[in-house]
DNA sequence: CGAATATTCGACCATTTTGGTCGATTTATT
DNA sequence: AATAAATCGACCAAAATGGTCGAATATTCG
């Protein structure tokens, strides 16, 4: 093999795909394997154990929502228009994302010692961003908070109310319809008010 | 227990949704038996085995889908529109019992003798209602056909083609669409032409 | 080339999981 | 109270599973 890296990241993706249809548990490592047309203990070879391929998966699952979420908000200017774009991407990346979704969310599931820490990386990241957006709206006076800090924990804390109902995705709520109205009513509350 | 079919329904409602879930082999008697807050001893007291659990859901849900499909020709009066009905309705009613679909069209699940047994019994019941729909139609100068028989066949075949590619929903095909062209394609060619 | 290194693989193993059983216990019926 | 219906926990043999290891095969490099 060219790079060790390239497959790895190869075994990352595919066992990503099975992983989110079937989980963690039932997710079979001879499975990995055959998937990947390669021996079992050739699978061993890139990774040491098939909780160490989970934790690669949600990482690289992590990052790339992360990207996803920068470049959404770089790609517009206004601060309303960061905002906006960043409930939906978020929202939008996490319907795919099922490997991070469900190792953050699903209480059934094994948990392990490293999804904490990652959990806390990106919350903290996060916070990070609204309250940078909400900075800037406060300074070009789109905004009216009185503390940034507070006002990203609270948005931050709504948008995990949504992350919830998202499983429930087979009912027929129209997704778009909801983040906007969740939208309008962060706004609402937010945006200063004219004159 | 008032009713010991009620509660053998029961079972197979609550087990098909795991079977959906995970498939045949990856569900366990344990879950089946959790899931209906029950021992696995008791479930066995009214199912000889796994396998006779699986079997019960996949009739259950083939008997789903011939009501669905009876009622849905009844609705309406004029052979196109029964026609019409047949395969929305087939379509869409196949996407939810994916026990009955996986259990005929997947080729790496495990297969048993009575799955063949059922599908051809439905074939064969399909096969009556599309030759009586395509009868019906001739006989009112609608369609013009030289033989029942073979076209409901050709239909049929139509049909099955459609089903496979299903399963690859995620793709962002148009389902509606596509049924639409199809059913126009298939009319441009049995309908009468005017004059 | 040939030695060293990287990669793949099949066979194997210890442990866990799993479908299924059984006798005992509880609950409903007569 | 006696009988039958239903539930359950403990248990088992067989299968599945995560992981190991040494050998075999490719690849790299002096």
């Amino acid at each position: 093999m060219v790079n060790k890296e390239e497959f790895r990241k190869k075994i990352i993706i595919t066992a990503g795909q099975i992983f989110s249809r079937y989980g963690f548990r039932k997710t079979t490592m001879d499975e990995i394997a055959r998937e990947l047309k390669m021996g079992k203990s050739s699978v061993y070879y890139y990774f040491e154990s098939k909780e160490d391929i989970f934790k690669a998966v949600v990482l690289y699952e992590a990052n790339l929502l992360r990207n996803e979420l920068t470049k959404a908000i770089k790609s517009v200017e206004s601060p309303v228009d960061k905002m906006k774009n960043y409930v939906f991407v978020r929202m939008k990346t996490f319907e795919k994302l099922s490997n991070y979704y469900n190792a953050i969310f699903d209480k059934n599931l094994d948990h392990f010692d490293f999804i904490e820490t990652i959990r806390e990386k990106y919350d903290r990241e996060e916070l990070a961003i609204l309250r940078l957006i909400i900075y800037l709206g406060s300074r070009r006076k789109v905004f009216n908070v009185a503390n940034s800090e507070y006002t990203a924990l609270a948005i931050q804390t709504t948008l995990k109310g949504l992350e919830v109902p998202l499983f429930w995705k087979k009912k027929e709520i129209n997704i778009e319809e909801r983040l906007n109205t969740i939208l309008d009513v962060l706004f609402y509350g937010i945006v200063r008010k004219k004159s």
